[in-house]
RNA sequence: GGGCCGUUAGCUCAGUCGGUAGAGCAGCUGGCUUUUAACCAGUUUGUCGCAAGUUCGAUUCUUGCACGGCCCA
């Protein structure tokens, strides 16, 4: 409860109207009912004629938050928002009577009202309803952010984003195009025959990505729990269960630092498909995002901060060594083997690598200095070091990569993706090989997960799975240039004080 | 974790080469029956992010801290 002594003076005389209005009794009635929204009215008088609106005497109930106010003596106009859009009132103290008008005149801008009357256009041709009835149904206390610039500040637009909800209409939109992606991935998924499914976000083990967890404690099992960083390694059981396509659109918990492109909880889409690989999979991305775009955006371009990115034609396909050698023509295919040459280019990089690194590791790393930002129109990276890839299948030519994508949009990754390691022998030595890595100090390193063995034990088909990161994929959707911008509340600092 | 920038009225922002601050919107008073960043006249508001230092005096200079933004790791 904020301390009174702290309101301003526009706070202090917002309580004192509610006050008056707690004496009348009723100060926060919900008998009201509208019966009608604004982008409905919209729709169907917008484009009508006056006179003809006029005539057809059209009633509408509609209530929402007043944004607007502009009182001419006798009469006003003010505009209501509701989740729809907004109307305007006009209302007249000949029509409402002086009690009710006076009232009105009372109220102030964030109020929540409630208002009945005949739909009409004025002079310049703005569809309004002429109020004969207007009730007071919600008191605002405190005062909204200027009308013309809105809300600027990042930090409150964050912090409170109810407010910056009510001032930004490009707001309001990201967040509904989000959730028309999210709505759009689960129908195309759902139309190939993948199960919705849900699986544990607090693990005994954590695994499906190498990334440090976050740490709980059960009180009454007295046992620590991690957040789950993947549900990878749950849906691969379901898998195994005969649920041969699957899918999860859930929030995963990554123990790292804050940016524009990373909140420590992060949305994912995983999905998993029995009898397909990887090569299915960019196919089946590719027409995801494809008809995505086209069903999200109306078009098969996208613009991302100034940056147009082609989705109608076929995304590039290159290998990590190639995308390697195509941004550093001076690297040769031969200089990407050996692990002595690989330290050098590193080095020249100014890389830092460290004594355990292998030769995929360096690769990687090599990959992500000098290629990743690069790559700006659509482009999957296939063939990822099987040091790299702990749970991916290895390549029937190659066993040093695996049958591995990555898709990338603007310089960032979106999804991942590959053929899914079904051998669980060949799955336990690289669970063996993580926990060297854990032991040898990295954090991120993935725990060894028996029954995860004991299930790919009982056989799993052949089987290929993807995530795809839906917080990036909404901002490059939306041109958001911080994942901020597409999260109702990212995560913040607390408060000093408020 | 490092670098740079920011934090002034409810909001959007000016400003003070060190002498405790302004505008627009919002608010308040009055006028105005088709306005729409309504208009006209008058008018109120602030621990100038927090703390310490320098100084006769700090919102301003210095340092530290907090929060935020951008870039880098």
């Amino acid at each position: 409860m904020t301390d009174e002594t702290d309101d301003n003076q526009q706070i202090i005389l917002r309580r004192a109207k509610l006050a008056e209005l707690r004496q009348l009794g009723g100060a926060f009635p919900n008998d009201f009912r509208r019966n009608v929204v604004a982008a409905e009215l919209h729709a169907e008088y917008g484009e009508r004629d006056p006179a003809e609106i006029e005539t057809r005497n059209v009633r509408g109930k509609v209530a929402g938050r007043m944004m607007t106010r502009r009182v001419m003596g006798k009469a006003s106009f003010c505009h209501l928002q509701d989740m729809s859009g907004s109307i305007q009132l006009y209302l007249q103290r000949e029509t409402l009577g002086e009690k009710l008008y006076e009232d009105f005149k009372k109220w102030d801008i964030g109020d929540i009202l409630g208002a009945e009357g005949t739909l009409f256009k004025t002079k310049t041709g703005e569809l309004s309803i002429k109020a004969d009835k207007v009730r007071l149904l919600s008191k605002s206390l405190r005062p909204l952010p200027e009308k013309y610039h809105g809300l600027t500040d990042t930090e409150i637009k964050y912090r409170q984003r109810y407010l910056d909800l009510i001032m930004s209409e490009v707001t309001r939109k990201t967040f509904r195009t989000r959730t028309a992606i999210v709505r759009y991935i689960r129908t195309f998924l759902d139309s190939r025959g993948f199960l919705e499914v849900e699986t544990p976000m607090m693990q005994v083990i954590p695994g499906g990505a190498t990334a440090r967890p976050f740490v709980t404690h059960h009180h009454a099992l007295d046992m620590n729990l991690f957040l789950r960083v993947a549900p990878e390694l749950y849906l691969k059981r379901l898998i195994v269960g005969g649920f041969e396509r699957v899918y999860e659109i859930n929030r995963n918990f990554r123990n790292e630092g804050l940016s524009t492109r990373h909140n420590p909880e992060f949305t994912m889409v995983e999905f998993y498909q029995a009898y397909a690989d990887y090569q299915d999979l960019m196919n089946l991305t590719e027409e995801m995002l494809r008809s995505l775009a086209q069903e999200v955006l109306g078009s098969e371009t996208i613009t991302y901060q100034g940056e147009q990115y082609d989705f109608a034609k076929r995304f590039q396909r290159m290998t990590l060594k190639e995308s390697i050698q195509h941004f550093n023509p001076d690297i040769q295919a031969a200089d990407l083997i050996s692990l002595e040459t690989l330290r050098q280019i590193a080095a020249r990089m100014n890389i830092p690598v460290k004594n355990t690194y292998g030769a995929g590791k360096i690769q990687l790393e090599i990959f992500e200095k000098t290629v990743e930002a690069k790559l700006k129109d659509p482009t999957f990276i296939t063939s990822y070091p099987t040091e790299v890839s702990p749970l991916a299948r290895r390549n029937d030519h190659d066993p040093s990569v695996t049958d591995r994508f990555e898709f990338f949009v603007g310089g960032r990754e979106i999804a991942n993706g590959f053929s899914e390691l079904n051998d669980a022998e060949d799955q336990a030595e690289r669970f063996r090989k993580q926990v060297e890595e854990k032991d040898a100090g990295n954090e991120e390193a993935m725990h060894f997960d028996e029954d995860y063995i004991r299930a790919l034990e009982h056989g799993m088909p052949p089987t290929a799975g993807e995530g795809i990161g839906i917080d990036r994929l909404v901002m490059l959707f939306t041109d958001s240039p911080s994942i901020r911008d597409v999260l109702l509340f990212p995560h913040m600092r607390p408060e000093t004080k408020i």
